[in-house]
DNA sequence: CGTCCACTTGACGCGGCTCAACAGCGGTGG
DNA sequence: CCACCGCTGTTGAGCCGCGTCAAGTGGACG
């Protein structure tokens, strides 16, 4: 069986989606018939600060940045999205604007489900209800542990675990260290530390000087492994 | 059918808990059959920072808060947990720590569930997977929004904003306003908002010069309706 | 009446923000 | 090919909010 979402250019977009890719290959086929889908350019916004949604969404390539604007209009981000990850689980309960400004980073793409519609695919399905748990736990973690670290920490040792973070996904490790070229810039760093682009550049000098960190170039930075 | 928890006191300590509401009463008797209760005094201490916990636990009755300490032992309080509030969801997936520290505000009990019986549980039960999702759904959000008023908003209107949140709990509405007759004292509030005692202090005084609230005693204030 | 504890208030220092000037670099157009 | 411009990053000066330290007040309670 071949699985084809009808309005994704991709062949198999629910498969590499972790939400998903636990259930059976009817229960995907019946997902699939249900998503619509909307592609983005860079910096297009799907939705602004306090709109309402009412569609469970998925990112399906690419990425977004969730942030809330300071009345500077500086941006605050919460979280970068990218493959697999979801938004608009309170939609499923309540219709409630999400604070938030979500914005394409770069060209990307997202599949929807009406909120209604996945809220009876959850009662149905123990294995997606089991999923979203999962992934509502860890992100409840991962909040749980940027709020501590703001009130605890330098500005030095968040950029420092924000360097290790950015390494996951596009660092690579050699037998003694870390090397991770930059995908973004400091404003898009200062703005998930919630400080100011000076500030980022400060203390990525601090973190030289400490020779807690090495740069190669502007954007290439060696990272101690750990 | 009367349901009396084997370990609590209390009879039906289960319908109480909003987990639990929807199921029935027999789903509620297999639930009860396995909880384990424990008791604690004010300031007893159920989870140390970064301990590894194994069980899903909610809370029977009393308060607890959860917090995680600084270098200078100051407590930076990321919830304050109330009857059927819970947490160790992430002990249902891996054997992770708990990366704060758990303790009793008052006389106050928890109910304990084994991590893999939960899991099951979960899995059986779609009401309660749903209940699950909606409540890690709306401490996502809760958790969001501090997140970002952390770093948009100055502390006398995150003070406000802590007085409004505690008197949805302790506080009751006249036609014209809100009267709260606090039940933490400032060093309480100082770590919910992770600053000082002495700025709780002079925002608190700021804010009645502003006019914004009034205060009829150290204990009792008075603000704006909405 | 004395002690303790929560709260208050002032003085001062520091970290991070603001504002400003400047350098490097890549793209664009004359 | 060069001049110009915009974007990114760097660096300094000064300011301000909040933390720190310290002294003092007032209320509860023995």
């Amino acid at each position: 069986m071949k699985l084809e979402c009808k309005t994704c250019q991709a062949p198999v977009c629910i498969s590499k989606i972790s939400l998903f890719r636990n259930l059976t290959l009817p229960q995907q086929a019946v997902i699939i018939s249900l998503v619509k889908r909307r592609a983005f350019n860079k910096g297009d916004v799907f939705l602004c600060e306090n709109q309402t949604l009412s569609q469970f969404v998925i990112v399906n390539s690419g990425k977004f940045k969730a942030y809330t604007s300071g009345m500077d209009g500086k941006q605050n981000v919460l979280y970068h999205f990218s493959v697999g990850d979801f938004f608009g689980q309170n939609a499923l309960f309540d219709k409630v604007a999400i604070p938030y400004t979500i914005e394409a980073m770069e060209p990307s793409s997202i599949c929807m489900i009406d909120s209604d519609t996945m809220g009876k695919l959850i009662k149905q399905e123990h294995e997606l209800a089991l999923s979203i748990v999962r992934a509502l736990s860890s992100r409840v973690a991962y909040l749980e542990n940027e709020l501590s670290s703001v009130h605890q920490e330098t500005i030095d040792i968040r950029l420092l675990r924000l360097l290790y973070d950015l390494s996951k996904d596009y660092g690579y490790q050699t037998s003694r260290e870390v090397i991770l070229r930059l995908p973004i810039n400091q404003e898009e760093m200062a703005n998930r530390l919630g400080v100011t682009r000076e500030s980022v550049s400060r203390n990525l000098r601090k973190l030289v000087n400490n020779q807690t960190i090495k740069m190669r170039s502007k954007k290439e930075v060696i990272l101690p492994i750990m």
